[in-house]
DNA sequence: CACGGATCCTGATGGC
DNA sequence: TGCCATCAGGATCCGT
């Protein structure tokens, strides 16, 4: 579910409620993606200071050690004085001092997972890969064009690993290529330099324009708060199979690249 | 060692 | 209505 804009989007939906609060007990459902990495009881009397993303992670900074979040495919936290009683897919509670803070993750690709700092080896395993953050200072046109000169797989699939550039999904990946014009199956390597500028762009408008508008609700996602998204309405390409280009008028072609969808404009995007 | 594919899990949807 | 196959916003791990 959750790419950058909608983990960035939950983050501000609850980031101001939850900081300062004093954690008074968490509990933990069935299991996630990853172990917790300590007992669920010693989060307990410790608060918290704020939450920050690092890609598709939310960073719950603890007076001591920190929580890592990741939403995987299904899942969607919520934040409230009084939630209502855990349902099936509720996995983890957080009850704070201010409100209980909860994952709801019906395919349970998600995780909750406790690192006594951001050296801890785990902290490392999780992040440490992790390519640069797309709307902040440190995505620099330069490194992104070396990156894609030395990356021989298909576009769509260096912008899904992450190693790059972070943040970027299914659906923001198709929207980027889209409107820089590159067909999702060219090798990066292949790409010039000015289309890769016009790349860089892209990504930096499309997640910043998504995050405006709230995300993208697909299914079921919605903020902390309750919130859905809005930028699945003006996609001009993820989930249009068959209908036509919002530029050209060319219906919309869709691929497989492991195992995931493509949508391009078989005329927008010519190689 | 870079790359592609299988894999974790549940729910929704569409064809027969 | 039921049954089965397919697909879904992610990312790690493993084999080549």
């Amino acid at each position: 579910m959750p790419e950058l804009p909608e983990v960035e989007v939950t983050r501000l939906s609850f980031a101001p409620a939850i900081q300062g609060a004093l954690v008074i007990f968490a509990s933990l459902g069935k299991a996630l993606r990853w172990p917790l990495g300590c007992p669920v009881t010693a989060l307990a009397g410790r608060r918290v200071q704020g939450v920050r993303r690092r890609g598709k992670y939310l960073l719950l900074d603890l007076d001591q050690g920190l929580l890592l979040l990741h939403l995987g495919m299904s899942g969607s936290l919520s934040f409230a004085k009084s939630p209502p009683p855990r349902g099936v897919h509720d996995h983890f509670d957080l009850v704070t001092s201010q409100g209980t803070l909860r994952l709801h993750d019906p395919r349970r690709f998600g995780a909750v997972v406790y690192a006594s700092s951001q050296a801890d080896p785990i902290a490392q395993k999780l992040l440490g890969h992790l390519g640069a953050e797309p709307l902040g200072d440190g995505f620099l046109l330069a490194d992104f064009q070396i990156g894609l000169k030395i990356r021989k797989a298909a576009i769509k699939q260096v912008l899904l690993a992450g190693d790059l550039v972070v943040g970027v999904g299914n659906i923001y990946a198709s929207e980027a290529l889209f409107l820089a014009g590159i067909r999702p199956t060219l090798r990066a390597c292949k790409i010039s330099r000015a289309r890769a500028a016009r790349l860089h762009a892209a990504i930096r408008e499309v997640l910043a324009r998504a995050v405006a508008k709230g995300g993208s609700t697909l299914r079921d996602f919605s903020s902390a708060s309750g919130a859905t998204g809005y930028f699945q309405l003006e996609a001009m390409v993820y989930g249009r199979t068959g209908q036509p280009c919002r530029v050209c008028g060319t219906p919309i072609k869709i691929l497989r690249q492991g195992q995931r969808s493509s949508f391009y404009c078989p005329l927008c995007q010519a190689l």
